[in-house]
Formats: C-alpha cells, structure tokens, sequence
RNA sequence: GCGCUCGUAGCUCAAUGGAUAGAGCAUCUGACUACGGAUCAGAAGGUUAGGGGUUCAAGUCCCUUCGAGCGCGCCA
C-alpha cells in the first residue's frame, strides 16, 4: 500500500466505529494545509449524534492513539478537525517501497478492461487545425496513462473519410487526370478549396458530384474505390507527418475512419428496428430518444436514415459503439472530442443503450475539451484569418524551442542543439494544452508556456535536468541509490518525502477524473518541493556520506517520479539542458 | 424560444461540500561569489459576476438575474 494517506483511514475506522457504535464506517483522510492531512468524520458524526465536534473529535482521536503508535500522531483542530502527521520512519519505509516500483507507487487497476480511446479525428483532404490540438494531446495523454495502470487501451483515429463531399474530391481527382499530386504542407487543405469552387460554380461539376457519390456508396466501382483509396492514403500520409512531428502515437494502423462502418449500417437499421425503436418521421427513419427537445419544444429525434435513404453521422456513430463494444469487447469507450458534440454524442449513446448494447459493464465517457484562443479572445487564428494551422504550431514550437537553446546553450553541438529544443518545444506545447482544465477555453501564448518560471514543461524539464546533473557531477549511478530507505530529518525532506508519495494518488485521480492537469499541478508542486529541498539541504556537500546517500536517493525517485509523469502526459525529459 | 458549458487576485490558471480561497507571472523587499541564479525566502494583491436558498460547513449543490461561448430534424 503506497498510499499513508489510505493507511491511516484504515487505522482510524476503528475508532470511529467505536465512538459512533456501528459498524463500516469509512474514515476519510485527505491531504490538508494546515497538517500532513486531515480527517473530517468527526463534525459529520457529532451532527450525527447530537453531540459537540470537537468532543467527539477528541474521542476518536485518543481511541485510535495506540493503533497509530509509530504511524501519524493526531490532533484536534479547528471545529473539530482531526490532524494527522505521519511519522518520519513510516514515510521513510513508504519511499523505500515505491523507489523499489518500476511504477513507483502507482497501483495498478483493480479491474482492468479494454479500453477505446477516440480522438484526433481529422478529415481527409483537409488540413488539420487548432482544433486538433487538444483532443490529440488528451487522447494521447490518457493512452498513455490508461495503459500504464494495467488497461489494454485500443486508440482509434475516427477520421472524416466518407459522405458527399467525395463526390466533388473524386471528380477533382478525375479533372486533374487522376493524379492527386504533391500534398502542401503549407495548405493542405487546398485541394478540398478548390474542389469546393468548382462545386460551387459549375452546375456540370455538382452532377458529377453526386454521381460519384451514389457510385462511392455501392463500393462496387473499381475505378471510384481506387480514387478514393488514393484520397484517403495521401491524406493518412499527411496525419503520420503531423503525428510524428508532435510525437503522439497515432499512426495509419490507428485509423479507423467513418467508411469502415458503412458496411454494417443496415444490419444495425435491422436491429434498431427489431427492438422496435427505428420510427418514421417525415419521411425520415429515426429513433426517438427521450430527454430531447428541439426548438420548438417538442421532442428531438435522431435521425438514422435520411428521406433520400442516405446514412449520416448517427448512424455511424451508433455502428460505431457496437463495434467497440461487440467486436473489440470494450468496456470503457472515451471520446476525446469538442464539447459542441456533446448532445450528438449522449443521443447516440441513448439510442446505443436502448438497443442493450451500451449497459454495463460498458459505458462512455465524454472527454469534451474546450476551445484554444488567441489573445483577441477568439479561436486562436493564423494570419489568414483561418483557424490557426496544427503543422504551423508545432514547427513554431520546435523553432522556439531551438531558439531558446541556441541563446542558452551556444556551446552546445548543433545536432544536439536541434533535438533538445524540439522536446523543450513540442513539450511546452503539450503542457500548456494539458495543464488546464479541459473543459475550458484557454489562451494560447508562447513566452508564457516557453518560460522556464511557473508551471510550464521547460520549469519541469530542468528540475529533472538538475537532478541527473547532480549524478553526473557526483559520479553515482542513480541505480545504486535505489535500495537506500531515506532518512527525513529536515522539514524540506519529510515534505519532498510526503510528495512523493502522492504520485500514486494523482495518476489515479486524474485518470478517475480524466482530467491531465491534475497530474500537471501535482508535478509542478513536486518540483517545487523539490527545489525548497534542494536549497535547504546540500546533497553533495551532505554532513555524512549515509546524509549524502539519503539525499541522492530523494533526488533519484523525484526524477524518475518527473519523468514518469511527464512521459504519461506525452512529454520528453532530456538529461541535460 | 429551449438546452449545454463557462464567469475566481492586474494577467494566466488551481482548489474530491471542509479550517484563513491557493499557485505562477507581473510588482515590491530580502538571501547567497551559487551542490546548475533557468534559485530560494518573504510582502502586497479577493464581496469567487450579482441576489436568494440547502447544509454543522458552499467558489463548489439548488433557484434566479447578468455576461461570454456553443448547440438545437435529414452535413459531418
């Protein structure tokens, strides 16, 4: 049990029983300010019985005394608080026991199960924007860290690969002879433009368009496929670049785009409408989930079947969570996707659950996230006006990045120069998406997020640089510090102590929470204790060599703590800076 | 019109219903010829948009007003 904080709950239940005369009491104890942590049960139960808090407290408190001997001593704060402060040797024992954890700490799932995690979501032959940005990084964050815990995490790219707009890209395609020609990176949504125009003007073209369509959805034309095919590969190249430049771990094998459930759309009609939930409503096939209304007040259905008999989104969303659920056997489906879907998403899932395909043990969860602003207080923009592009971000990372490291670090060989300042650049991009609450809007600014002061991935990157410095000036190898208990004289290093013992705490509640910053705020407060106990106590310069190796074994496990967790958030932690 | 989300220090952001609402930046004051100053310690800065309610306890839950953004039947 890495977590004292559970240890010591587990002590105190007793006494609560005692005090309150029933059993399955659940003591709670939670991190605090004023202590090591703190035990609220107290005031409840008081209310509970009819009696003063700060009594009952008291009682509590002096009943658990022995069986916390040489664990935390309690005392009774405020209106009835109980304060606890763990004891130097059982911390000590603790750090021992994660520095010995290839996860240091990090308990592993209860129940581990498959887990689908959706994001990304691009469109072919168009250019990949700001929008992407959070939901890549989320989605790839809670890749990571799903697996870490034991999950098996399957990631799925849901691109934008099918509907009427490929009637107007094929025969963009056919107008140009075939060819597609070289993708730009500078606009790669140019080829979509223009086909967009020529739809738009020629009455001719629009015909043709459609045509196509119709020819795209029976999938029996050779020649329609091919060109289709050859769409859908250049753009697949295109995402791999962008992905591979940003260093998630999406690649072509993740895609899994709409066309792949148009196959299985009319079985799932069958099924809708053998549980006799496929209605009609102006000519349309819908299902009528309740809980929605539309402008008017009445209720809103999804539509599953156009009045031209066509497919739409719902319908492959809906085939979509049964081919997870049926096909991969998932029980956890996260969409890593924008908040304005969020009412499509909770009727499909409706609809999904009321044909018995989404109930428990499966269930879904909207990662929604919201939107990235300029300093104007709107959609972070290019100079074109257009929302800013995913390609020009991240090499404006990467050349920041470089910057920074030419003006510190001029000494530093040129190759070298280049690698460092692309993993401080692409991290400090990634942080800065990652560390504020999703759900919200945030304004983008390089200096802030390239700073090495406040919570940024430079600031975090260093301290780990720091650290490994250190091994290297002290010429230790970090592994030898591995089995030392440490010893936490000082202040400065029961907190750094207590610190990291947390890291399991915060990986489990960000991932309960599906919520990156948690573990973001819980990394930048552990490099600061960090620093406070690096100021405070000299390491190398440590009175006794068993000081020295107690103080190398702190500054070991914080750095493979920052590592560990900035490499489940997606973000590189070099050795030097 | 209906619905969803958001509103916290000058700025950018935190805060599983718990004590005196915390950080960072910026501002001010200190420390140390620095185990990497890419540092540390401290100060100042708040009617948590306004109002009402529930609770032993509300930034957090409920109602309401205001403000911002988004969504609302055959595109995805």
């Amino acid at each position: 049990m890495a977590d004292p904080h559970v240890t010591v709950a587990s002590l105190l239940a007793p006494a609560f029983e005692r005090v309150s005369g029933r059993h399955g009491v659940d003591a709670v104890v939670r991190p605090s300010d004023r202590a090591h942590a703190q035990a609220n049960g107290a005031l409840a139960l008081a209310k509970e019985l009819g009696r003063n808090p700060r009594e009952v407290a008291a009682e509590v408190a002096s009943a658990a005394a022995a069986d916390l001997a040489g664990v935390a001593t309690l005392e009774v704060a405020g209106p009835g608080f109980i304060n606890v402060t763990f004891t130097p040797s059982f911390v000590s024992g603790h750090i021992a026991t994660i520095a010995a954890d290839e996860r240091l700490g990090v308990q592993p799932a209860v129940m581990p199960e498959t887990a689908v995690v959706d994001y990304s979501a691009p469109n072919v032959a168009k250019e990949m924007h700001v929008g992407h940005l959070r939901t890549t990084l989320i989605g790839d964050a809670f890749v990571r860290m799903l697996g870490f815990v034991g999950h098996t995490v399957i990631r799925e790219n849901h691109i934008g690969d099918w509907g009427t707009p490929f009637g107007m890209l094929i025969e963009h395609v056919v107008d140009q002879g075939g060819e597609l020609g070289e993708i730009d990176l500078s606009d790669p949504g140019a080829f979509y433009k223009q086909a967009r125009a020529k739809f738009d003007a020629s009455d001719e073209f629009k015909d043709r368009a459609r045509a196509r369509v119709t020819l795209l959805q029976g999938r029996s034309d050779p020649a329609t496929m091919q060109l289709w095919q050859r769409l859908v590969d250049q753009s697949a190249d295109y995402f791999d670049i962008v992905y591979g430049r940003l260093g998630v771990l999406l690649t072509r094998d993740d895609i899994v785009g709409e066309s792949f459930y148009q196959p299985a759309m009319p079985a799932m009609l069958d099924r809708l409408d053998q549980a006799g939930l496929l209605q009609e409503s102006d000519g349309a096939k819908v299902v009528w989930v309740p809980g929605f209304t539309n402008r008017e007040g009445d209720p809103l259905p999804l539509i599953v079947q156009a009045r031209t008999g066509g497919f739409n989104y719902a319908t492959s969303d809906i085939t979509c969570v049964i081919d997870r659920v049926e096909r991969l056997h998932a029980t956890l489906l996260v969409y890593c996707i924008g908040t304005p879907q969020s009412q499509h998403l909770q009727m499909v899932w409706k609809a999904a659950e009321m044909l018995g395909v989404l109930v428990p043990p499966a269930r879904a969860v909207h990662v929604n996230n919201g939107n990235v602003l300029g300093d104007d207080r709107k959609i972070l923009k290019s100079r074109s006006g257009e929302p800013a592009m995913l390609l020009d971000l991240i090499d404006a990372a990467i050349s920041r990045g470089r910057a920074i490291v030419s003006e510190r670090s001029p000494e530093m060989p040129s190759a070298e120069r280049d690698e460092l300042g692309r993993q401080i650049g692409i991290g400090a991009l990634k942080y800065a998406e990652l560390s504020t609450d999703r759900i919200k809007d945030y304004v983008f600014d390089w200096d802030r997020m390239l700073s090495f002061e406040g919570n940024t991935a430079p600031y975090l990157q260093y301290a780990h640089a720091r650290i490994r410095s250190i091994f290297r000036r002290a010429e230790v190898e970090p592994a030898a510090v591995r089995s030392v208990v440490p010893s936490l004289h000082a202040p400065e290093e029961l907190a750094l102590g207590l610190k990291l013992l947390a890291f399991d705490g915060a990986v489990a509640d960000t991932i309960e929470r599906f919520a990156t910053h948690r573990l973001c705020t819980y990394l930048f407060e552990l490099a600061q204790t960090f620093t406070a106990f690096y100021d405070a106590c000299p390491v190398m310069r440590a009175e006794t060599d068993e000081l020295r190796l107690s103080r190398l074994a702190l500054a070991d496990l914080t750095a493979r703590v920052l590592s560990t967790g900035l490499g489940l958030l997606g973000i590189e932690s070099p050795d030097r800076m």
